[in-house]
DNA sequence: CATTTTTGGTTGTATATACAACTCAGTTTA
DNA sequence: TAAACTGAGTTGTATATACAACCAAAAATG
């Protein structure tokens, strides 16, 4: 038969199939070393291995004395991040408020037809808000919303929860793909936007899904003289393909 | 006296020696656990243990049956690679050419002195080229070079070698930061990358160091409408600061 | 001389044991 | 009642031992 999996790695998928159960949530604690040895018939060694390497992948982390725990899911991204806009004007003192521009059910635009693995004529959720900042308008969002992963998109307020926020609740994010562009600002973003006379506007397209569903596609647009992205690395030995 | 390290850290801190010292270079094999527990006073399980980490942490890779090897290098960043422009225009099946503008000594402008660490009237290397793909256009790119880190980057062929190459060979990068921001094209930029009415460019300020020295300053220009960055990325588990 | 077998060395997995350092709840003492 | 102590449980480090699986060079065989 099949090549057995190493024991050590049987412990590592009981601990995960109970986190995926919800059976440990968020920054609960998990079955300790001794335990894992009663539970699963493996030595301390064995068990421990599995705890380190998942604490290495980032699923647990571990308090000396206190025991092991689920880690927190975190999108890892340095340079593109996906944030709480409002949560970060608000981190940096300022007060964060939104214009709603448009909320609508409509027919998929062509161009989105592939992405949502949708046909002509089928429908998605659109919508166009301004993000300001003391008043100020600092970001346009674009957005469509596959209507099978947030069924309810169109029927939330807006003003009290950002549509990244809801998102992350009915439809968590586990992949990403972005694109950054520099643009022409057409009439409505200068408008919007206030800007400059002849100032371009940066814009980041951003695909997102949940498992092997496509959530949302949105764009985002900042004006040029007031937005830049930012980003440190650093080196990292890494192994290549033999 | 101070808390002694583990003496699996005394084992990395062994090998990484070894390793700068460039007493094993890449895909050299460096000594086997059994050598490491002869080498080093530990067990065979401590010794493994720090091979372990140092694979997990990219610096060796291990082959089953033949050894431990040094790992080759990679600066690794998803979404803003620092990659060989001219490799990479060849790769894609195009012919690579450039321009050099300008590459001379001059005196550190004063939005760098700080950058460079540099007083007023030192002086830096300075280059401006222009990237081509088929005789055409794609990038200009503008350097400031600290001298320090490159004594000879003035008396180098760039028509054989890119800045980016050559700099990587006499110090290599060990850190980056990145800055994107959409820009309003100047008469120069839009003649040089012969840009459409109204086009803007997309600018990447990246600032470069080899340890603690600061290399290079430089800034990418591209035309809006045919460069984009883009970038992908998974849902990855990670632990938060208790 | 080519092929097969053997040997010595490597990493990979697993167990047992021991002690150190840390945490926290319960008990004892002042 | 607060502080100190204790005990039980946790993770962290370390060693020893054993066998599995793999690799490559040397030796044996046809």
């Amino acid at each position: 038969m099949a090549q057995e999996e190493p024991r050590y790695q049987l412990v590592k998928d009981f601990i995960l199939s109970g986190i995926n159960a919800k059976q440990w949530k968020e920054h609960k604690r998990v079955p300790s070393e001794n335990e894992l040895v009663e539970m699963c018939k493996v030595s301390r060694m064995t068990a421990r291995r599995a705890l380190d390497e998942l604490t290495e992948e980032g699923v647990l982390y571990r308090v000396q004395g206190r025991g092991t725990f689920v880690a927190p899911k975190k999108l890892h991204s340095p340079l593109l991040e996906i944030r709480n806009i409002a949560e970060e004007i608000q981190n940096r003192g300022s007060s964060y408020s939104n214009e709603l521009i448009l909320l609508q059910k409509e027919s998929c635009p062509v161009h989105l037809l592939k992405h949502f693995s949708l046909n002509e004529g089928d429908e998605v959720y659109h919508s166009i808000m301004v993000h300001k900042e003391d008043g100020k308008p600092i970001q346009i969002e674009q957005r469509y919303v596959n209507p099978t992963a947030a069924p309810e998109y169109l029927k939330q307020d807006y003003k009290s929860i950002t549509p990244n926020v809801y998102l992350s609740k009915v439809a968590p994010l586990t992949e990403a793909e972005h694109q950054i562009q520099a643009k022409e600002a057409d009439p409505f973003m200068k408008v919007t936007l206030k800007l400059q006379e002849l100032e371009p506007v940066l814009c980041i397209d951003r695909i997102t899904w949940s498992d092997t569903i496509l959530v949302s596609y949105c764009q985002l647009y900042h004006p040029a003289s007031r937005f830049s992205l930012t980003g440190r690395f650093k080196t990292k030995h890494q192994l290549t393909e033999l």
